[in-house]
DNA sequence: TCGCGGTGATCGTTTTTTCGTATCATCCAG
DNA sequence: CTGGATGATACGAAAAAACGATCACCGCGA
């Protein structure tokens, strides 16, 4: 049995009149009498009743009838969604992230991807850096944003796309506070209060290369893994710390954001996926990213550089 | 596309191999490449990931995958669901009746019948013969218990299930409530209660022309239309009547039955039937009645000769 | 009563599709 | 670097479907 015969038989079925369902079907009537025999003799009982005069449903034709239709509908529509699941239009996505940076333009994009694909369940996991690698490697998110890869990773595509500036941060209450900008070489002597070298690889290594090149190495007092409790530990003046721009958002009270100047290298917030892992919707994703980069971009550097001063709106996040 | 390409999907889907799927499906490997490629050329998308090493399901091919098994199995269901309606083991069959000859076997024969085709729905209809004509013409019953046909009735197929003798009954205080059997002339000049002519013509006409032979043309005092009524005015002393013996079942408290001798033409109980009506369910239940017509003539005998004492579970019917 | 129009089935042929064999290109393993 | 396994391709063969012509049947109307 083909769908072939089950289209000749609902034609037929429908029009109660085998030439002009031969008609319909765009094939000759002997073509339709001979495919409707088969299966009839394949199903083991006539389905229609002939009678040189009339064609009618037998009672197993009834019951067929609608088996039929269901299954054509529903090999079309099979069809239909294979494709939708093909566009991306369709499916999960998993989006690993962590917060500071990327709070002032993944809402915003999450809410513009649910409008072009609203039948894309969407889930969202808050990592930190290193955590992210290991949930891409098993396939436990489809695309995340983090920092730089450490050198020997699998080779998943990496896209930066943005760059913060690090800047330091001191307690209110500290002599640098009310600095314009402060110099690397003015931190030579401080207690730091550094993210835990694991948690974020990339950035601890670059705040040491360039104290290091600034003619100190810094005083480590403190290593948390959580941004927030770096923040907490300095406001509560058990040291100072270089962090990336964006921890501006995070919280703005009780500590103060100095630029550095001259400044160093800034560390990038990247998007990273495993391009042999099959995933259209995230590839839709990737292609809403392609399309919004310069305007994420760009609401970075206006909403880094005039923090928001009501920030009851800002969840409180870590790192 | 055909059920051939979702077979074929299917079996290399499941064996992510197409060797291995070619044979399983017994077709050899190069058919099923091609076969595979048409159909993702006609999805408009690849379901299948093939890297020379690795064969496995991209996002639209594990939903294809899903839709192509359920369509599979739907083929198969349909092809088993129409066989079985072929065979009367599904659908529905309505069954006209009247209730004093039948209530003897018909109870049996239906609970007969549910235990062989358990997924049939029953319906029963309790009409006068004459409505079970019309109804049966209407197709509103697929077969009926009733009396003989009147001439010009439809080409409806019609089989005897068994005779009645045709009793007289009186009210137990009548003269001739306590003889063993009466002559028809003992009846010339009582008063009659019959049947309405209209709603059983065959019984009607038989008994007139019984009375006629025996040199008198009865007086008809009163006609209801049900028999229970016929036996309520007799035993209300309203007149006599001549009833089939199967009456005896509807109630058999103050009134009297009395066999007829010489005996009249017994009056035939027919199973009719519309032979260019399909109806599997109905063929199947001819074939048991068929299968049981000795033992429901014997059951009908036995029974009606001794009636039951204990009436508590025979309903009150009606004719 | 006799065509005549319309029906579905049948027959022989043609066309299309599918299938099988042989072969190729690629990749991994030993 | 070669042998074995894989899926794709090429092409002729086989099978299936479709076609056109025709048949057999039926009912209707002239």
């Amino acid at each position: 049995m083909e769908l072939r015969h089950l289209r000749y038989f609902v034609a037929v079925a429908t029009e109660l009149n085998f030439s002009r369902a031969a008609e319909k079907s765009f094939v000759a009537q002997p073509a339709l009498s001979t495919q409707i025999a088969d299966l009839e003799r394949e199903i083991g009982t006539p389905l229609l009743f002939r009678n040189k005069r009339v064609v009618r449903l037998t009672a197993a034709g009834i019951v067929f009838l609608k088996d039929a239709q269901a299954i054509l509908a529903a090999a079309d529509s099979a069809k239909e969604k294979a494709l939708r699941a093909s566009r991306g239009e369709t499916g999960e996505l998993s989006i690993g992230f962590f917060a500071a940076p990327t709070m002032l333009f993944l809402p915003d994009l999450i809410r513009r991807f649910r409008v072009k694909f609203p039948d894309v369940t969407i889930r969202m996991f808050e990592f930190t850096p290193d955590k992210q690698i290991v949930a891409l490697t098993r396939g436990d998110i489809n695309v995340a944003f983090t920092r730089p890869l450490p050198p020997g990773t699998p080779d998943f595509v990496v896209q930066t796309l943005l760059r913060e500036r690090l800047m330091v941060v001191v307690a209110e209450t500290h002599p640098l506070a009310l600095r314009r900008h402060v110099r690397l070489s003015d931190l030579a002597s401080e207690r730091f209060v550094l993210l835990d070298r694991p948690v974020a690889i990339s950035l601890h290594d670059q705040i040491i290369a360039a104290c290091h090149s600034a003619g100190f190495s810094p005083l480590i007092a403190n290593s948390p893994d959580l941004m927030a409790t770096v923040l907490t530990l300095v406001a509560a003046e058990q040291g100072i710390s270089i962090v990336p721009e964006g921890v501006q958002n995070l919280r703005s009270r009780q500590v103060a954001f100095i630029p550095i100047s001259p400044a160093i290298d800034p560390i990038p917030l990247v998007m990273c996926w495993n391009p042999s892992h099959d995933c259209p919707p995230r590839d839709a994703f990737l292609q809403l990213v392609e399309e919004r980069t310069a305007a994420i971009q760009q609401e970075f550097v206006i909403r880094t550089n005039q923090p928001a001063i009501n920030n009851k709106d800002n969840p409180k996040h870590n790192l």
